[in-house]
DNA sequence: ACTTCTTTGAGACTCAATCTCAATAGAGGG
DNA sequence: CCCTCTATTGAGATTGAGTCTCAAAGAAGT
């Protein structure tokens, strides 16, 4: 399966051992394609039997983070989510307040114009963060 | 002085008392543009022989926040930084991941175009984050 | 199988932020 | 000006996401 080779490449890449836990972490964020923060994540292996500590579910999405394979989110609310970012272009995130609803968009002009922003400022942009917070017209949606 | 005033006003609409402490708060994050933490405030108030606990400081802060006085920044280092929104025109903010500055813009077509974006995918904007992260070119920051 | 060095897990720890609750102090009424 | 009624304050406890520690378990090369 090409998400064995996936992960064997980078932990070689960074000196790191292949074990049966890194295997299991990034199996699991893999598995969906939703937008889980840490916890999620470790109860979604307990769930199915798979025992991985917390400790290292943290320092595998740390790995996995630093190389590109798993984007990190920060809503604001205080825990990080985490996302597959194997093969997925690049979009930011609008978030309902109501019933806190994901949405990915991107919109290639925004993200010239930005680049011209920062280059006027006298920035070489490494990453942004780009989020939109409101209210969805969803009927399924609370307050509606 | 109109700081007094401005405060006043809106801890009454809140149905909230006028004290000295949140006096205090509100004229030291009056008192410069910096992007400061909680325990930058805090510290500052003791500096200057203001006892006003951490609590308070905190409890005080979200009531300016709520009350569109003061603006809560999410740099994502699990600190919120903030500044005094009185009279300032929105804007989003760059920061130098060398020396730590931020930097202000604020580019009204991209403003316009995230509207647009929003209206596209069935969502109405209440708030959004705008950050860009990069290195600056100035001369004094590391890395140089 | 042996050795070396990394990884793991359980729980201790950190740090920003929030909560608790007894003591203090606004604000209106008399 | 004092009294009463509440809201507020401060010190320290607590929370919760995330990190660290260290002994035991496990990769990987020989």
């Amino acid at each position: 399966m090409h998400n064995i080779d996936t992960l064997k490449r980078i932990l070689h890449k960074e000196n790191l051992r292949y074990t049966q836990q890194r295997q299991e972490v990034w199996d699991e964020i893999c598995s969906t394609n939703e937008h889980r923060d840490a916890e999620d994540i470790y109860n979604s292996l307990r769930k199915r039997q798979t025992n991985v500590s917390r400790a290292t579910v943290y320092r595998t999405i740390d790995v996995l983070v630093k190389n590109n394979l798993v984007r990190r989110l920060d809503l604001g609310d205080g825990r990080s989510r985490f996302e597959n970012k194997m093969g997925i272009a690049h979009h930011d995130h609008i978030v309902c307040l109501d019933c806190r609803k994901i949405v990915e968009f991107m919109n290639e002009e925004i993200e010239e114009m930005q680049e011209q922003v920062a280059k006027e400022m006298g920035f070489e942009i490494v990453r942004h963060v780009h989020q939109l917070f409101g209210h969805c017209l969803d009927e399924r949606c609370p307050n509606k």
